[in-house]
RNA sequence: GGAGGGGUACCAAAGCGGUCAAAUGGGGCGGGCUGUAAACCCGUUGACUUCGGUCUUCGAAGGUUCGAAUCCUUCCCCCUCCA
C-alpha cells in the first residue's frame, strides 16, 4: 500500500475510500493535489476542522500539495449534510472577512515555503458566482438523476422527517461535485477528502468528473470522531474550541487537550499530533497524566508556538498544585473602588459573566477561595495590606479557574 | 382548503385556577472521592437582596378573576391526519 494511505490509516484518519487500489497506485506513482473544503461560516475553524488539517499535513509530509477550498460560494448556500435546519446565509462582507481569518490557520499547520508543496487556496465564488444557470443545468444537470439525489443522507433524512429542504440547499451537492470538477480541471486536482458526512457530495463529483470529462478522480473520508463518553468532539458546554488565540486562549487550548478522556489519549496523539507512530507506540504504557501533557504540549505548539506550549504548561503546572501562589496566573487589574467592596463584586467584576445569585451560590458551596483560604463571607472584604507583602492576591473559583488579581 | 394536537426554564418533558420560580430526566455549575480523567455520591441550577423579602418569567397581546403557566378572545409559529 502506499505509504502516505498506510499512515493515514495507522493514525485512525481513515473512513472510506471510493476506490482505494487506483488511488494508492497515483499517489505512489506521482505528487498529487488533493483538496479539502472548509466551512466558512464561522471567523475560525474549531477543533472539529482540526482532523482534515492534519489531513493536509500528511499530504505534504508525502509529497502532495493541498489545496485548500474556501467556500465563498458554497457558504452562501449551506450544506444540508446533517443539518436538521436551513442554515442562516451570511452576507459577502462576512464570508470574506471569514475566508481571510480562517486562512491564517492553515499557514501555521501547513508548510508554504516549499514552492512546489504550498497549498493553493481557492474560493469557489470565482467560478460558481459566473455559472449560467441554462449552461449549467444542460452541462452538468444532466449528469444528476433526482432519483439518486434523493437517495442520498442529507436529502433522505431530512425528507423522512419532514423538515423542509429548500430547492437551494437541495443543489448544494450538485455544487460540490461541481467544485469538485473545476478543480480537476484548472488545478489538476484528483483527490477530495472530507469528513464521513461528506461522502455523497464527494461520490457526486467523483463521478461527475468521470462522466464529464473521463477522468478518474478519487474521494477520501475521515470517521466522525465521537469521544469515549460518547459526546462529539470538540464542542464543550463553553462553546467550540476555536483555532483562533482570539477565541480560545493558548492555555484553555492546552487545557482542552489536557482534560482528554482516558481512553481517547492514544488515539489524539496520533491524529492529531506529529509525533511518529513508532514513538507513540513506545511510550504508550507511561503514565496517563503525563501522556496527557505530552498531547497537550504537542496540540498547543502545533498552533499556537513553543513558547505558548511552554507558558500554558508551566501555568498549569504551577496553578494545579496545592497551595500554589499563583504567581504566574495572567495578571487581572482590579480597581481600588471596586477592592473596597465585598468579595462579591470583586469576583462580578472579575468574571464579567456569573451574575452575583451565582457567585452567593458558589460561597455558600465552598467554591471560593483567597490564597487558597476559602472565603464564606459574602461580605468579606480583601484586606488592603494583602497587596503590599507580594503585591497580589490570588482568587480561586472552583478548582480550575483562578485568576491573579493586582490592585 | 377541512379535522385535530401542540408551543413551559439550556434541552427534553410534567403541570392545566391558589400550596408554581414551576415536578422529573439530561446537561451545566459547585462539593466529595481521585489523577485537572472516567465512574460514583451529595448539593445547586431566573435576577436583585439590608437574607425579611422584592422584581421578572410558562409563544405574543388583551380579558375574566381576590388570584392564571393553568379559563376566555385575537394573533403568530410548529406538528399530525384528510383533501
Amino acid at each position: 500500500m502506499n505509504n502516505f494511505l498506510k499512515e493515514f490509516k495507522e493514525r485512525g484518519y481513515y473512513y472510506q475510500c471510493t476506490n482505494e487500489t487506483e488511488l494508492s497506485d497515483l499517489l505512489t506513482k506521482e505528487s498529487t493535489n488533493a483538496y479539502i473544503g472548509f466551512d466558512s461560516t464561522a471567523p475560525s475553524l474549531h477543533v472539529g476542522s482540526l482532523l482534515q488539517i492534519m489531513c493536509l499535513r500528511l499530504l505534504q509530509k508525502y509529497g502532495h500539495r493541498p489545496i485548500v477550498l474556501l467556500g465563498g460560494g458554497t457558504t452562501r448556500i449551506g450544506d444540508p449534510s446533517g443539518k436538521e435546519e436551513t442554515r442562516k446565509i451570511l452576507s459577502e462582507k462576512q464570508i470574506e472577512s471569514n475566508i481571510n481569518n480562517i486562512k491564517r490557520v492553515f499557514k501555521i499547520f501547513l508548510k508554504t515555503k516549499n514552492s512546489k508543496l504550498k497549498p493553493i487556496f481557492v474560493n469557489n465564488y470565482k467560478w460558481l458566482s459566473k455559472l449560467n444557470y441554462i449552461n449549467f443545468l444542460r452541462d452538468i444537470g444532466r449528469h444528476f438523476t433526482i432519483n439518486k439525489m434523493l437517495t442520498f443522507d442529507s436529502v433522505k433524512l431530512r425528507l423522512e422527517r419532514e423538515q423542509s429542504l429548500s430547492y437551494m440547499e437541495f443543489n448544494y451537492m450538485i455544487l460540490q461535485a461541481y467544485d469538485f470538477f473545476e478543480l480537476n480541471k484548472s488545478n489538476n486536482c484528483n483527490l477530495q477528502i472530507g469528513g464521513s458526512d461528506q461522502w455523497g457530495n464527494i461520490v457526486n463529483g467523483v463521478e461527475l468528473i468521470k462522466r464529464e470529462s473521463g477522468n478518474h478522480v478519487y474521494g477520501l473520508t475521515t470517521p466522525l470522531i465521537t469521544l469515549a463518553s460518547g459526546a462529539k468532539m470538540g464542542k464543550t458546554e463553553k462553546g467550540a474550541v476555536w483555532l483562533n488565540k482570539e477565541m480560545v486562549s493558548p492555555y484553555d487550548y492546552w487545557q482542552f487537550w489536557r482534560n482528554t478522556d482516558d481512553r481517547d489519549v492514544l488515539k489524539f496523539l496520533k491524529m492529531f499530533t506529529d509525533l511518529s507512530l513508532e514513538e507513540i507506540n513506545n511510550i504508550k504504557n507511561k503514565n496517563i497524566n503525563e501522556l496527557k501533557i505530552l498531547l497537550a504540549n504537542n496540540a498547543t505548539e502545533m498552533l499556537h508556538g513553543k513558547k505558548e506550549a511552554d507558558k500554558s504548561d508551566y501555568l498549569a503546572n504551577s496553578t494545579f498544585k496545592e497551595n500554589s501562589t499563583g504567581e504566574s496566573l495572567p495578571e487581572t487589574k482590579v480597581a481600588k473602588d471596586v477592592l473596597s467592596k465585598n468579595i462579591i463584586e470583586l469576583i462580578s467584576y472579575v468574571t464579567k459573566d456569573i451574575s452575583k445569585s451565582e457567585i452567593r451560590r458558589l460561597i455558600k458551596s465552598n467554591a471560593i477561595k483567597l490564597d487558597n483560604k476559602n472565603i464564606q463571607d459574602e461580605k468579606y472584604i480583601i484586606d488592603p495590606s494583602k497587596f503590599l507583602d507580594k503585591g497580589f492576591v490570588k482568587l480561586s473559583i472552583g478548582k480550575k479557574k483562578h485568576f491573579k488579581i493586582i490592585n
